[in-house]
DNA sequence: CATGAATGAGTCTTCATTCAT
DNA sequence: TATGAATGAAGACTCATTCAT
């Protein structure tokens, strides 16, 4: 579909520039079509970025939850939900990267579904803090400060990881995994033998990495 | 002075809408004085976020090479840092918000200055670690995701950390220099009796917590 | 045909919001065909227009004119001109409306022509009053006013009438008539007898009156 | 001051082209000033229109209250609420055809109450028919069609009334008045001796006569 | 110091129209 | 005959900025 070739435009765009500084005529020129054929596909300006978060907070969401459902053991649960999360987040990052920074663009109208949909996710990771903790599995103090200190790394990938870099996507995953039971002070020993990584999905909205875009230098 | 109720207008927009999202004219009835007005503190739009951003990262780089002055530890150096950086970011959160999201928004003319003071501050981080994995104070593998992560956990405090709530910030730095060393694969232990904890300053820039600002919430 | 269905729904849309405030694809959607098939059957919106005016002001002329053939007597040829006039109005109030509105929303290339049409429509009123004047048949003083009036008051019949209301045609006929002559001065009696009505031919391009448009009251 | 002079140019584009076609940069020009200043006096240009028509239905309503409020005969009242009509019509003819075209461009928001203005203006002429009828005023048979009748030949003077025509105004109304008379079957000399004529209010909406506009001609 | 008025360039969006299918 | 996709021009309106007062 077209639809997709409008989206993959503003994902780039917003993500290098933010949804409001995004000119409607750029979104066309990126697109290769004229700005008012735009409405062709999208109602306006915010309906697509609406849809651009919907379906990456959905995705994001549906493979946590999966995830979850991986294990009924606390700790394989949480390494698998921070694999999905830092998998999706590199596999995915401007996608993510505009999920995350644009929720304030959006209108009164749209933006507590989309923030409702940020929170059921976030609310997996408590979820699996407080049952972790519940049956003695997390000895962390602040489970809280904890929990948004993993998630905010996690977030974190998407500023910095390359597909074409040195770091394979496995490998981060379970570097984030083992700094995450680091801080929760569970032994990482405890997921020998298990493969809890999870492959993420690449969005449709997101764009192939021809056009270059800035990142932090990972030097 | 007058700046700086335009500069804390300037904070307390550009960080709930962004700085392109936002007008002149808001920052005017904001500050309490007309538009024009801000013609006579401010050069152009651009400049009172350059002046916003600049002095932020000012202040950010003096707190931490500071913290880096205070030790020859390495193990040390990084606490102080860890708690300059976090405590900053809480005390300081919108305006650090907007250093850290509105660098896209300036122009050429004015983002290598600013992107550079920021690679500056964040080389202290990576300066830090080195030298310590020289000496063989930190064991850890990737030495750059690890301190991407901490930096990041960081900077993520300015999205949940609230002055009037249920966590005073001294505890706040310990507990995020707890991490970093957990992380790190240090023994907290090595910090015992250090008082390595950084007092934050407070920006002209940042705005006084009286306008209900949305936050994460911490429940 | 369906040039008609196309006729009809400009009629109802160019009456009901004027033609400037009718655009291509509600006429489209009003007509059950897509905007594009419009130009199978019309050439562009102001030829649509066009079309509609000039059927109308060519039938409102023929049925004036045959209205003055019926009779020699100017009383006579009066009456069955203010009665084709309130007939024709009444009957095709809508198309009557937007020949007369939309006047101005034509282009210099196609005014002139149907302002033609209009003004020779009025000579047929200036015609009989002047001949009816210089044989002693209306004593009115000022007989361009009194045309005006009885023009004006005619044409108002688009804006009330409404077919299916408590007020039968011929009825209206013989009292916008009788108010014709009294206007004059002339006695009706003087039409005793004679039956001027005219009965109306309606329009292909008078939409049926399922559509419930909106009138003045009558109550 | 100077929104008068928008008003102004608003009545002359909009009687003349109408609302929907009048674009808010010939607004500008017509005024003599940037169109985006036209902003600083009106918030858009449906309130510029609603503006210009609140004003003039409000003058219209008091005239014609205060042509009742003159005597307690129904005759004169009759014939001092025909001579406000026409003489306001006449005086202001452009804004009034500005009142009666574009109601239907106004946007539900709007349109209720100033619809409500105008219907509270008809019922003054429903209300002395009535009282005249009543008393045994008014012989006429039918009185809805001869008050539809009265005014909407009074308001067609905004067609064709030109103020530096060879009509004067107060024969003009006098005319209209007699007219009235004629069609309700009353003797005029019931008014000999009676000033019933009112002297109109000039609207500040309605333009000056510098510029050309259409009329139709009285030849 | 402060501001109301002003403006040219820009915003998003809709327009009538064309054309390949 | 019919239409979905496409577009350049135009729509109303907002923008950051200037300047006389």
């Amino acid at each position: 579909m077209d639809l997709e070739r409008v989206q993959r435009a503003g994902v780039s765009l917003f993500a290098a520039k933010g949804f409001a500084a995004t000119g409607i005529r750029e979104l066309g020129s990126e697109a290769g079509i004229n700005s008012a054929t735009i409405y062709h596909y999208v109602g306006s300006k915010e309906d697509l970025l609406v849809s651009i978060m919907r379906s990456c907070l959905q995705e994001l969401f549906d493979a946590g939850a999966a995830a979850l459902r991986a294990s009924s053991e606390p700790v394989v649960q949480l390494a698998g939900l921070v694999s999905s999360h830092v998998g999706f987040t590199a596999v995915n990052q401007l996608t993510a990267r505009v999920a995350e920074y644009e929720m304030r663009a959006l209108s009164e109208a749209n933006r507590p579904s989309l923030q409702g949909m940020r929170d059921d996710y976030e609310a997996l990771f408590a979820q699996v803090l407080e049952r972790g903790q519940r049956v003695g599995a997390f000895p962390s103090e602040d489970l809280t400060m904890t929990r948004l200190a993993i998630m905010e790394m996690g977030t974190g990938v998407a500023h910095w990881y390359r597909p074409d870099g040195r770091l394979d996507l496995p490998l981060v995953q379970r570097f984030f995994v083992d700094m995450a039971c680091k801080i929760l002070s569970v032994d990482p020993a405890a997921l020998d033998g298990i493969d809890y990584v999870r492959t993420p999905t690449r969005l449709d909205s997101e764009p192939h990495p021809t056009s270059a875009t800035a990142h932090r230098s990972l030097a």
